[in-house]
DNA sequence: TTGAAAGCGCTAACAC
DNA sequence: GTGTTAGCGCTTTCAA
């Protein structure tokens, strides 16, 4: 097998023009058999691979989509990430993986950097390239006016930007409800992100509470700042919230990281799950069904999302007209660290 | 800011010939600093970015490596890819994922994908991918032939391949070892691949076994095979074996999860952890925190692999002669799964 | 220090 | 059906 060979070198071995190996390669019906047949055998004899530079140059697409991932290690993100990466490859693009980080400065390099690899699209992953300042959202458009760009579980209105989401809001609101109608009042939401899907849900735990008329200034809200992965930080800035004499006999968290730092906390101080605490988690994630009791947690059907998002995306490159925006419901999951209702 | 500009564009705006655009773009010394100025302010002003396919088809190099992953929702799996990009793009080089499944007949496909791309590179992330009978690695030592392949955890001895791998015999051994010293004779290994890289935990299991004279013909070698998520599928399985009558207090499982079915397994059947079974892990990954008592796990360093194998790669690159092969050892994290060494 | 021009490997008109 | 040829946007000699 030989390498680096051209469509010139095949037409020469076949005797033929480079023009009819290019046909043979895209399949064209205008070759006769007999011809196809003789070229495709000189193509398997030496192991020809046509250089996708040249024909990217010619063509302007490499049939590549470009994906953004703030943390690809990120349990939820990763698995978003296999997805779609799988979805696309069964139509026929590749992904080009940037794990940017969450600072904004890398975002926008990292899209620069994917617009000039000539991707034909880019796909968002995870609702922390939304900024709340619609400024800071720029890079966004400027990215929409050469590609269509797909945002998964964020929205943002631009021309060219196709959202696709989980209702959050409604999720967490029914969640919150839920544990309010199983007796709880001191309902403690555990958080880590501003995004645009965390302040959906904050949303939506608010309304719950609000409805209720449980709703209190700024107390029962614990934003978290450390690491994602450190159930122990996660537990110790719960118990310093008791230590300061604030009561909650329940927890309701934006994932399920976070929910396990939760059900950490109870078991640190001898709180019977779900009895003295209840916890509800987000993401229904491998983890739910790793601790005791296992995690009530808030399914957002992300695989339905990545297909739907993937076949918007479709739909696009053909250039069909599809819809900006599409929602899909959630749906509670119930284990052990929930009451029923009463 | 316009799109698809090209060099002509700019030279023409900036009144220069294309080459001295070119020399500007690569910083090459020989342009005056009025030009280059001159050149970069147009550049700016139109925003323009070069096509990379152009450049790829003169360089015949995209600065791009492949990286091949079974599964990147795998938590293992994902942080590597993780850390492996982040390092790659820091050296300037972007990743084209492929997530393969665990099918050799797809290996094979994304890596003719992945060279057609014409990467500068492959890495193969995981140590599935290195197959027992040497006839199924051709695709390998092929890929080989054009680019250099990296292997992480895993060995193949063959031209331009490396291999960065932690000692996962000599971590198992002394696992099993540590288990039977505090006083463990019934150890069950709990695994679900035969992977390199699991045939040499494997193989420190019964080498530790053996040396204590504990070694049986194959009864306490569990093997599963349902999904790598279903913790409740892995105790299941453990509870048909004790059903079946056969003893073990210990486990030594080939990653977290399986350690974690271990675990529930123990819950489910009211034994108490470590002291009517032990349990052992291995990847030393988030889920070790999440189960309590907490999880007893070996840390094999990833992130030290992970800076090694782009280390090498980098090498390699610049033509620099570098070692086929390098091990790191791993080391045990001990924590509420296992009982001290008496 | 700069410019002109020849590729890089492929596609797609356009001829035959 | 098949061949000829002009690009695609860039890098890189080679001259000036």
């Amino acid at each position: 097998m030989m390498t680096n060979m051209t469509i010139y070198d095949i037409s020469e071995k076949a005797g033929v023009s480079i023009a009819t190996v290019s046909r043979v390669l895209n399949g064209s019906s205008s070759v006769s058999e007999k011809t196809r047949k003789k070229v495709l055998d000189v193509m398997d004899r030496y192991g020809y691979t046509p250089n996708a530079f040249a024909r990217g140059l010619g063509l302007n697409t490499m049939k590549t989509i470009g994906i953004m991932c703030a943390d690809s290690s990120d349990l939820y993100l990763a698995k978003a990430v296999y997805y779609i990466e799988q979805l696309l490859r069964s139509n026929g693009y590749d992904s080009l993986l940037c794990c940017t980080g969450y600072d904004l400065k890398t975002k926008e390099q990292s899209m620069d950097l994917l617009i000039s690899k000539k991707v034909d699209s880019i796909i968002l992953v995870g609702s922390n390239f939304i900024y709340e300042q619609d400024s800071d959202n720029k890079y966004i458009r400027d990215a929409a006016a050469e590609v269509p760009v797909m945002l998964l579980n964020a929205v943002l209105k631009a021309p060219n930007v196709y959202s696709i989401v989980s209702d959050d809001y409604a999720s967490m609101r029914e969640a919150a409800s839920q544990m309010i109608a199983s007796g709880r009042k001191d309902i403690l939401y555990f958080y880590n992100s501003a995004s645009y899907s965390g302040r959906r849900k904050l949303a939506g735990y608010r309304a719950a509470m609000r409805e209720a008329g449980l709703l209190r200034e700024n107390g029962l809200l614990q934003f978290y700042t450390g690491s994602h992965e450190d159930i122990h930080a996660m537990a110790g800035q719960l118990e310093k919230v008791k230590s300061e004499g604030l009561f909650f006999n329940g927890v309701i968290a934006a994932d399920d990281n976070l929910a396990l730092g939760a059900v950490k906390y109870a078991q640190k101080n001898g709180l019977k799950i779900p009895e003295e605490l209840s916890v509800i988690g987000y993401n229904n994630s491998l983890l739910t069904t790793c601790c005791d009791p296992e995690l009530t947690s808030i399914d957002n059907k992300l695989e339905t999302l990545c297909q739907h998002l993937t076949a918007t995306l479709m739909g696009v490159l053909n250039g069909e007209k599809m819809p900006e925006e599409a929602v899909f419901s959630g749906e509670i999951i119930h284990r052990g660290t929930t009451l029923l209702q009463s």
